[in-house]
DNA sequence: TGTACATCAGTGAACGCGCGTTCACTGATGTAC
DNA sequence: TGTACATCAGTGAACGCGCGTTCACTGATGTAC
């Protein structure tokens, strides 16, 4: 049963949404391609007509998870353009984003996974974390980079490591403080790296 | 065949020991139990005299390399007691580490497979980073501590995401920088936590 | 515009393989006397 | 201390299962005329 072509790019196009949130659930070798197609609405056997392998899935669906998470951080800096770290911040330090895995930042979902996996999950990896520090960047009010600051690097490493941390906890009292004690201090950061005359505070 | 106790015992050890690090830098479905076994010279047929299943051998080995990893901070905070904060940072965000996934951190090497797993690995998890925020606590100059401060979990938060994002990388150059940023801020800030007449920070 | 046919997205079943787990067996260890 | 036997750590093969991948087939789509 042939399928029009903007059917079947469509359909492609949503496996890849699908297994952008399925891997983020449950990690590239926690969900097999049966589901995958299925939660797409369509059958295994199918696969092979729109991805090479397993692998190649993979490296899209993470691309497009970096893509849309990106996405949502320049959003959130655009929107707020008198405290566009604490926006960032806040939203990506919030319990609602630790309990959302498949749905949340691919860098703390998969984060431990990459490294061994294939190149070009790792160059989707190595190009989403340009992104991030690029957005950090201006969240920070830098202006006129060239290369991602020590800041931006910094700021980051801080963010993804908390919220895997809190996402590791057993204690959803810990959890929470780990969350806090790291929104708090970035947004404090920020103060002084955004700087200056009479910008937001603690 | 049977073997003495004690070298019964021994066997059992090294399986766990050899585990702790296989998982670590295969993770915990990148490995079979035919190589887990393999590599303490042992068959795969003998494992459910030892274990109860591949889960629990996973919580058992979780557990050893985050003691081990506990183990080796303290080491590092003691041997230094006049910047015990540098000590930890700067073998934790060296690239000697980055580089040695079977060895180091268990947090980076598995934080984000933790989550998807036994609640006897998400136990040791717990328990390994409650022991990380003590050591860090101790290295940051705190005393009198009932809980876990919120410095010792922004600073933990930095190392293991700093950690994280170096090994996602491609760009090896990039990765360096991640590290060295993070080093550099984590040192001043413990220069501000550690010392001085009073204790207080940046 | 209508007809004839080639294309190919999707189906469902099969393939080989490696996985975690089980089991009959072996033979040195540990124990009873 | 020495002997007889039960125990059980370790072996190697087998089990069922689900995996990624392949393939013959279907039938609507797209194309040629």
């Amino acid at each position: 049963m042939r399928v029009s072509r903007v059917q079947a790019e469509a359909n492609k196009q949503r496996v890849i949404d699908e297994a952008s949130r399925l891997f983020r659930a449950h990690g590239y070798d926690g969900i097999g391609l049966k589901d995958l197609m299925q939660a797409a609405g369509l059958t295994q056997g199918g696969f092979y007509k729109q991805f090479a392998s397993k692998d190649d899935l993979a490296a899209q669906a993470t691309a497009r998870a970096l893509a849309g998470s990106s996405a949502r951080w320049i959003e959130l800096v655009e929107t707020n353009p008198q405290a566009p770290l604490r926006a960032l911040v806040d939203f990506y330090l919030a319990p609602a984003h630790r309990d959302a895995r498949d749905r949340g930042c691919p860098l703390a979902a998969l984060g431990s996974d990459a490294p061994r996996h294939a190149a070009a999950v790792n160059a989707a990896f190595d190009s989403g974390i340009r992104s991030y520090l690029d957005v950090v960047g201006t969240a920070l009010g830098e202006e006129g980079r060239q290369a991602p600051s020590a800041d931006a690097m910094v700021t980051l490493s801080t963010m993804v490591g908390a919220l895997m941390l809190a996402r590791m906890t057993a204690d959803g009292d810990l959890s929470d403080r780990i969350l806090e004690a790291a929104r708090l201090r970035l947004e404090s950061d920020g103060a002084g790296g955004d700087r200056s005359p009479g910008d937001s505070d603690r």
